[in-house]
DNA sequence: GATGAATGAGGGTTCATTCAT
DNA sequence: CATGAATGAACCCTCATTCAT
């Protein structure tokens, strides 16, 4: 891999996990073993790191969401796609929900407008889909911004909570009865079938 | 006001728009028209100043919580008053749920020990619920961790975003047509319904 | 004991330890269990606690030497009772050799004139102590100053290093052959023959 | 000469001259004409640049003694060698004697085992010098340790209060007695004669 | 492409001191 | 006599950024 993928992949998870503030030019330099001058040389500044990276992301996640609703045919086959490909880009992009929250907490003040476009694109599909299923009768009528917060919230806090869980439940438990520590994606696939359930007539 | 109490507000209010790192204690100080060495005087630092604001939100949302459920006696109506106190609890604070969504984006690393039981009690509270109602066969079987995820990320995410779902309508409007912006209440009062509905047999 | 007395004891005892700049206001306060406050009801600032600390305790040691050095009759004697009674000064006050030590470092810049004053006392006993010695010709020729610098440096490096002595004998003993901790009152007996010896024709 | 250097030589300069605490970096920056931070780019923080200024200090004395002890043969002649070299590295390094000083005052408790345990390898040569004495019955017998308080003391205070000294000695002087002002480098020596003298059987 | 050196601004914290009560 | 509250200055340290090489 090239340094400038390097830096990318390094800076993407401290800002994912510290926060944009807490993550210092150094850290992502000391971490990629170059120097933080180096980090200059392929990026004008912290800032636009952190754009590229936020836009980077947003718009994997809108383009899959797109092609995965647009592999399936039935309505509630779309909704099913929908919230597993969310969750899957989740999964494999490891920061994405961490990113998310933090620009949400912080009302979306900075967030670059590109990766609110590729937002604003997931969130135009997910309205076809219910906007469909009315039309056919099979879904109840529900504003679509109130399932994108449902999908979006449920299974942004089902990842991100993952290690505190764990840590709760390891030192809560006196080690014999170790709970079935259900996976992301199981979860994630259980609040699908939730929500789709709550919107079938 | 006392100042000690100014000094809470602002830095409440403060932390939740900002982060924690990126307000600082002079930013607080500024906004209370004190000097820096005052907040020292009140708060051992910045560190126990956070903590103390976190916990008393925590709190206050349990304690909130319990009553409202324990005022209930029908299992669905439990079910309403969790969801619904919940929400009021994220509108009067008004910085609960960027506090959370915060701490959660940084894997719960920095939540004080405090802070994090309290939402451990609100838990219970919710677990009891979803027992008491698979026990009347009122409800079907899901992880009370799932549901928790479920209003939580749902209304966090549904307050948090409110300011820029407005901005965005701004902006994308050509004036005419202005959709009814749903107020939180309202929305929030859907959620628990949505979710009440996935639940029941 | 009244309140005055204690802050001056507490303070004596940390501007040794710690040196001035080291020691806060706060510090002496809160090992008297009072408030700033009340320290400066008692003194008018930081510098005149010090200083009145000092003097005090170079008043005592030239007033004590003076005294011990009267009681002897013959000049042998006479400069044993020096050399002795500046050791039971250093041992008794616990703090002067400390005190002595930091202001020297300075270059003495920082000594209140009282207290030089009152070394400048103890000084003039040495110097009469020596010219009698030199007419009786009992003593070498010897500059009082040079021999002052030996008994001060002598003394106040035996007394001041007890403690990381004991800490490295400890840290390179095998427990066994736990060697005699000469007391300091034995060594400063020694230093005072060593020191009659090296005078004596 | 680089700047890393000028730091070393100005903070070294001000940390015996004002002390540890009594030493900012702002000073040391502002002495240097760079600002703080360039001093945070060479070391890390004040504690580093302390220790590394103590230590260089320390091993340089050490070394320097083993030196010229080793090109001496008969013993009287290694002892004078040996208090000879301490002086002469008071005198050259200029701030060993405060630093020295000032530890001790603090009770070796700041002091960092580099720099202490330079300190027990000279000694160790005092001790060897001395037992060597002994077997050839040429000196009496006397702990090796207040030897070394005597030494280091004398030396120390010898060096440190020659600047109040001259000081005291203007304020008294009428003009026209003006005493011979011994230079240290003589005083020294007449201290290597007395102690050397006290030894001798 | 990349680095070492440096900077200016700012951040958290401490401290001597003051003053109304 | 003594305190609680507050201040202004100073202090240690970090950080994003720049630039000559």
């Amino acid at each position: 891999m090239n340094k400038k993928n390097m830096i990318l992949e390094v800076a993407e998870q401290l800002f994912a996990s510290e926060g944009y503030t807490s993550t210092s030019i150094d850290d992502i330099a000391s971490k990629c073993d170059i120097t933080k001058a180096a980090i200059y040389y392929h990026f004008k500044n912290k800032q636009e790191l952190y754009r590229y990276i936020l836009q980077k992301n947003f718009m994997n996640l809108a383009q899959n969401i797109e092609i995965a609703v647009g592999n399936e045919d039935k309505v509630e086959n779309k909704f099913i796609a929908y919230v597993i490909t969310f969750a899957q880009e989740i999964q494999n992009s490891k920061h994405i929900a961490s990113l998310l929250m933090r620009e949400m907490a912080n009302g979306g003040k900075d967030m670059p407008p590109d990766a609110l476009k590729e937002m604003l694109r997931t969130f135009k599909s997910l309205t076809l889909i219910i906007k469909s299923g009315n039309e056919q009768k099979i879904f109840k009528c529900i504003e679509p911004m109130i399932m994108q917060m449902m999908i979006i919230g449920s299974l942004s806090f089902l990842f991100t909570t993952q290690k505190i869980r764990k840590k709760v439940k390891e030192e809560s438990d006196t080690g014999a009865k170790v709970d079935i520590q259900h996976s992301f994606e199981q979860s994630a696939y259980k609040i699908s079938m939730t929500l789709l359930n709550s919107l079938e007539e």
